[in-house]
Parts: C-alpha cells; sequence; structure tokens
RNA sequence: GCUGUUGUAGCUCAGUGGUAGAGCACUUCCUUGGUAAGGAAGAGGUCACGAGUUCAAUCCUCGUCAACAGCUCCA
C-alpha cells in the first residue's frame, strides 16, 4: 500500500500502482468525468500513469492551467493527425500549448500553402478525428530507434529535436496513425475535445532563429464544451472592440499620416489634453520626490553617442545621421535622452552633497524599429519618455530605486492598474559579449535590484538575457485587450554610463568619486501608457482624465439657450464639456461616438431652467436626481480634486 | 526585416474585365417633451500609388507604399 496526499491534507490509501483516474473515481465519479490530468510530487502526468511510491497528488481540471495545458497539448497532436490526413507528407516541428490555445509549426509538403480559408476544413478534420476516441499510448523509445522512427516518416525537423535528446528520456505519443515526439503530460485520449477553431496561421522561424527556415505556424484553440467556444469566440469580438487604435480614431485621440511616416503617431487636440493631464500629474509627483524637469535637443552630435556606446551598439540600425554643410559633421536623432543628460550633470564639479541629483524630461526620441514591429501607439519610431535620470552614490542606490518603485505604485493605483507584472531583466551569463561594462559593475547593479524587490516584497518574475545592453532593469508589464504584455514602467541601474562619461563627484574624503545612475520612466512611453490606458478602460476614462467630462443634453431647442448658459459656466469652473444643441436634432451626438463615453450627461429641459437646476445621469444610466448647476460642477471639481490629490 | 493577408465614401464593409453599392456618420426637411431617438430627400469615391496585359482594368500580372497577424527585434 502507498499513501496519497491530498492537497488539503487527506491522506488515502491504495494498492501501489493506482492511477490519478482511479483515485478520481473512489472520490467521487464527477470528479473523475471533469478531471483532465494530475500531478504526482509536482509533476504533471497523464491520469492512467501508475503511482507506485507515496505521493502527494493533484487533480487538474479544466479551471487548473495545468488541466488546460494538458488538453490543448493534446489538441495540439489532434490537430497534428488531422494535418497529417489533410496534407499528406507535411512535416511538423514543435506543437506547444500556450497561454490561449496551442500551436503547430509545420513544414507543408513543396507547393502547399495553407490559408484561412483552409481552417474550416482542419477543424472539421479534428472533430471527425475525435469520434474516433483514439486514445493516447505513450511510449519510451531509444534514441536510434527514434531518429530511425522519424527519419522513416521524413520527419526532418523532429530528428532534429531527438540529435538534441539524451537517450534513455526520450517518449513518444501515439494516438490512431499518428506518432509525436513528446514529454507529455496529456489526456488519456482525445475524446473530451469537444469543440476546435483554428484562429490564425502565421510564419515562424525554425527554433526561432531568423537564420533558420520558416515555418508554418498553425495556431487554434480547443474546448470540451461547445458553448465555452462560443463564449471564447464572443470576448474576443469585445476584446477587439477595445483596441486603442479602433477607440483612439473613433475619439480623436491621435493619427498616423502616410506622408508624415509610418510609426510617427499625432495626437490630436483631445489625445493631447489627455497627454499632458498625464504628464502634469506625473509632475506633480516627481516634484514632490526631488525630481528636476530639463528640457534638451532633439538631436546630438555623433560623439555623443559613440562616446555612450550606442552608437556602436545600435548605430546601423538607426536613422542615419543628419549631414551638414559642414564637411564631417554628424547629428544623430536621439534615440534617448541619457546622453544629454549626463552632459547637464557633467557640467560642473558636483559634490556628495549634490547627490541625489534627479533631471527628469519629457523627451521625444526616435527609433528606426522594424517595420512590421510598429502597432499603433504601443510600439512607433517617435515617442515621448517620462524619462528621468538619477545620479547617486553607490550607497544611495537601493532607496532611491525603492523611491522609483514608490512613484511606479502611486501611478499604478491612481489607474487602476492592478493586473502588472513585475519583471526583473538580468543579462545573459552565456553571451556576455551583447553588454557593455564588467563582470563586478554588474554583479553589483543585479544585486541592488534583486534586493530592492525583496525590501518592498515585490514578487518579480526573472529573466536572463532581457537587460539593456549597459544594465539590468525592473520592468512593469500590462496586458492588452487581446492578451499580448507590454512593457510600461522601466527601472535600469547602470555603472557603465557614468564611467564612459567620466562622471564624478568630490566625496566627504575630499575625493573624486563615480557616481551610480539609475534610469527610469514610470509611463515608459507617454505613447505606449495611453495606448494601454485605453484599452483597460476601453476609452471609459475616469473623470478626471477623460476628454469631455459632461455632456449636456436640452430636451428641446426651446433650452438651447439655458443650456449654453450652462456650459459657458461649466466652462468658466475648468469642467470640460460638450452640448448637443443642434437645433431640432435632439439627441444626434448622444447615440455619436462623441458622447457615448462621457462620464455624465445633464439634461436640462423646463423645469431645470426655472429653477437652474440640471438632471444628472451617470454614464451607463444611473440617475443621480437634479441640482443646481453650479453645484454640479463644484461636484465634478471635488470629484477631481479627490482622485489626483489623495497621490 | 521575414512569411502570409488586406487596401473600394468620414467609419464598417459588400461587389464586378464594360467607369460602383449598403449600413452608420454628414447636409436639408419632417417628426420627437424627460430621452444615449425616428422618418424622408440629398451630397460624398482617380476603387492606395505606378507600370504591364487587354478594344476595355477597381477587378488579371508585376512593382511601390501603407495597414493587419505572427515570427525575429526592442537603448
Amino acid at each position: 500500500m502507498i499513501k496519497i496526499t491530498l492537497p488539503d491534507g487527506t491522506v488515502l490509501e491504495h494498492e501501489s500502482g493506482v492511477t490519478g483516474l482511479q483515485i478520481a473515481e473512489s472520490i467521487s465519479p464527477r470528479l473523475a468525468a471533469d478531471v483532465l490530468a494530475c500531478g504526482v510530487n509536482g509533476e504533471t502526468v497523464e491520469l492512467n500513469r501508475p503511482i507506485t511510491e507515496d505521493a502527494s497528488l493533484i487533480l487538474y481540471k479544466w479551471d487548473d492551467e495545468e488541466g488546460k495545458h494538458a488538453f490543448w497539448h493534446t489538441s495540439a497532436h489532434l490537430m497534428a493527425e488531422a494535418l497529417q490526413e489533410l496534407y499528406p507528407g507535411m512535416q511538423f516541428g514543435i506543437g506547444p500549448a500556450i497561454e490561449r490555445g496551442f500551436y503547430y509549426d509545420v513544414m507543408p509538403p513543396e507547393g502547399v500553402v495553407i490559408r484561412e480559408s483552409d481552417f474550416p476544413a482542419i477543424e472539421k478534420k479534428m472533430m471527425e478525428l475525435v469520434q474516433r476516441k483514439e486514445a493516447l499510448v505513450r511510449k519510451s523509445i531509444s534514441k536510434g530507434d527514434a531518429l530511425k522512427f522519424f527519419g522513416d516518416h521524413g520527419q526532418t525537423y523532429k530528428n532534429e529535436l531527438i540529435a538534441d535528446l539524451e537517450d534513455g528520456h526520450i517518449t513518444t505519443y501515439t494516438q490512431g496513425a499518428f506518432t509525436d515526439l513528446c514529454r507529455g503530460p496529456h489526456l488519456m485520449s482525445t475524446a473530451p475535445i469537444k469543440a476546435a477553431k483554428v484562429t490564425a496561421v502565421s510564419s515562424a522561424y525554425w527554433r526561432g532563429d531568423e537564420k533558420r527556415p520558416q515555418m508554418t505556424r498553425i495556431y487554434a484553440i480547443t474546448f470540451p464544451k461547445k458553448k465555452l467556444l462560443d463564449e471564447y469566440i464572443t470576448l474576443m469580438e469585445e476584446a477587439k472592440k477595445r483596441d486603442h487604435r479602433r477607440i483612439g480614431k473613433e475619439m480623436e485621440l491621435f493619427m498616423f499620416s502616410e506622408r508624415v511616416g509610418k510609426g510617427l503617431p499625432m495626437w490630436l487636440p483631445k489625445g493631447t489634453a489627455l497627454r499632458l493631464r498625464l504628464e502634469d500629474f506625473l509632475k506633480k509627483i516627481q516634484k514632490r520626490f526631488g525630481y528636476q524637469q530639463v528640457m534638451t535637443p532633439h538631436i546630438g552630435g555623433k560623439n555623443l553617442y559613440i562616446t555612450s556606446g550606442h552608437w556602436a551598439h545600435y548605430g546601423k540600425d538607426s536613422f542615419r545621421p543628419i549631414t551638414t554643410p559642414e564637411e564631417g559633421e554628424e547629428y544623430l536623432l536621439k534615440p534617448m535622452n541619457c546622453p544629454h543628460h549626463c552632459e547637464i550633470y557633467a557640467s560642473k564639479p558636483r559634490s556628495y552633497k549634490d547627490l541625489p541629483l534627479r533631471l527628469a524630461e519629457f523627451g521625444t526620441v526616435y527609433r528606426y524599429e522594424q517595420s512590421g514591429e510598429l502597432h499603433g501607439l504601443t510600439r512607433v519610431r517617435s515617442f515621448t519618455q517620462d524619462d528621468a535620470h538619477l545620479y547617486c552614490r553607490p550607497e544611495q542606490v537601493k532607496e532611491e530605486f525603492i523611491r522609483v518603485m514608490d512613484i511606479i505604485g502611486i501611478i499604478f493605483r491612481a489607474l487602476d492598474f492592478n493586473n502588472f507584472e513585475a519583471q526583473i531583466s538580468l543579462r545573459d551569463p552565456n553571451d556576455k559579449e551583447k553588454y557593455i561594462g564588467s563582470d563586478e559593475v554588474w554583479e553589483q547593479a543585479e544585486r541592488a535590484i534583486i534586493e530592492a524587490c525583496e525590501e518592498k516584497g515585490l514578487p518579480t518574475r526573472t529573466e536572463l538575457g532581457e537587460a539593456a545592453f549597459y544594465g539590468p532593469k525592473l520592468d512593469f508589464m500590462v496586458k492588452d485587450a487581446l492578451g499580448r504584455r507590454w512593457q510600461l514602467g522601466t527601472i535600469q541601474v547602470d555603472y557603465n554610463l557614468p564611467e564612459r562619461f567620466q562622471l564624478e563627484y568630490t566625496g566627504e574624503d575630499n575625493l573624486k568619486h563615480r557616481p551610480v545612475m539609475i534610469h527610469r520612466a514610470p509611463f515608459g512611453s507617454m505613447e505606449r501608457f495611453v495606448a494601454v490606458l485605453i484599452e483597460h478602460t476601453a476609452g471609459h476614462f475616469p473623470l478626471w482624465l477623460a476628454p469631455d467630462q459632461v455632456a449636456i443634453l436640452p430636451i428641446s431647442e426651446k433650452y438651447n439657450d439655458y443650456a449654453n448658459r450652462v456650459r459657458e459656466y461649466f466652462e468658466q469652473q475648468d469642467v470640460r464639456c460638450i452640448i448637443d444643441d443642434r437645433d431640432e436634432k435632439i439627441g444626434r451626438k448622444i447615440r455619436d461616438n462623441e458622447m457615448k463615453r462621457v462620464p455624465y450627461m445633464v439634461i436640462v429641459g423646463e423645469k431645470e431652467q426655472a429653477d437652474g437646476l440640471v438632471s444628472v445621469r451617470k454614464q451607463g444610466g444611473t440617475e443621480l436626481g437634479s441640482m443646481k448647476f453650479e453645484d454640479f460642477a463644484k461636484k465634478i471639481l471635488d470629484e477631481v480634486r479627490e482622485m489626483t490629490e489623495k497621490y
């Protein structure tokens, strides 16, 4: 007999060789029907894998990540089986489960291109195969046999994978006529898959390497119930409606022009006003935290970037240098603000008493992003960083770092970004060539970040190889409407630029010392931040940011005069309002996008006019009753003050 | 940058080898008194741009530009 410990601490006794499924059956038939996979001593395995020793057991259902993962991983095999039947000679790469669904990288036979129009056939074939309720059979196989088997089937990509695997640890899974190299885990059979949708096709480099062949990547998602698929489709449609590119156009926040150039956004009046409110908000906070605003030019001499190391690192892939009538004179559009700020630091002798020196600038920078990377406002070629550089003594690094985390915390709280992730980005220890600076300073910088996060108790994820070339960073990531991750706030510790710019301060000991530099941008860039904010709020901005705060609707043209009087008062009080006063066109604008995202609507008619009132509704329809329009304006201003001043 | 898809009215999109359509928005008129409206009429387009094939190209072919999805990249 062996002991099986369940997550709630219950210990069950079972015969050795018992399976997860049998244990589920012994608990309840309902559970046995729902369970998809199980975790044995922390390893996710199939339900029919015999358990032969004392173990902790978790039964995973659809609602568990592990359950979904096994479900979608099995679905990837199912799709591959379908593709194998539909396209004989298809070669397979890898087919993992992802956050939402799964994909399979395939190399179609010569001349075959898979298009969106082929999706229904693939879905149909998958559902047809499911009817056979095929079991997934796991088999350990020797490296030699594996190479021979997949070689015989013309699967060169699989063999490339096998070549990297260790003999004795190779397993395959077979369902029906399809056998795949795979570690698992899987469902016991394809039977629970009740609905499938192929969602996209695109290409992907084999093993993520630009120099290797491009394979066809087919994305799909499956569900244990048809209803869940319908819900998913609805959800995706809803998400599309929140796309910042769409809302930005509707609300007239920003635009692009082919003639200006791709990736070069232009802020329209309403978008500009919104952005300026965000900037003012941050400026106020920064002032409190001891920052000083500076302003620097949009270009800098080429030598500046040779000094900083950016020319060597990015020069080739940047906007080309600007030349002048002067022979040999070259300027670069600034791709970041740090070198300019370093020159400000170096402009006069600094004492330890001057530190930390905090220089802030809403600095517009220009980067020649690959054309395929451009995406709405989230990835552009000109953008404004809410940048600042802190120059401090080495022993001040941690405290300064923590103070920046506090600022980011304030911003994220004020805008209700709760679902962010903090990521510590370190350098790739196997590719030190990519980075500048000695091991010693890198370790120092990495330690400062890790310790600061620990001290603040911030849960983080660590990514190797994601650091900037001059230093490690802490990034705050937020997801957009479609679940794509974007980096917003960033804090970077840098021992290298002070070195390259020979920055110094005089210490208490009257000797010269080198300051440490912290780069930081709580929003990241105004463009990206506003984009994510739009998707986060679906364009329903909080009152203090909303382009228009109140929509005024006269009940008929007779009350236009009164409505206009109300509007004038609101405008005097800096309450942003929009009025629908077009003669006899009652309610036209209301329906229109111009007004539908306005937080408050006031209705004015006979009884309001008589008593100097407005009837107030909140967006969405909640009636708030009537009140004096002066009182309502005050209420709005109070509400705004409350939102911004508590931070 | 790579692979694939797309580009038709302000917006969302349909369509055809013989010079173009819908819904919403817009303009005008009508209706509408507690409301995030309704009716009628009208106005809007070098069918992204350039070249080729053709008697004839918005449609077919090639190129350019831009957008979208994914990959690679992201100071």
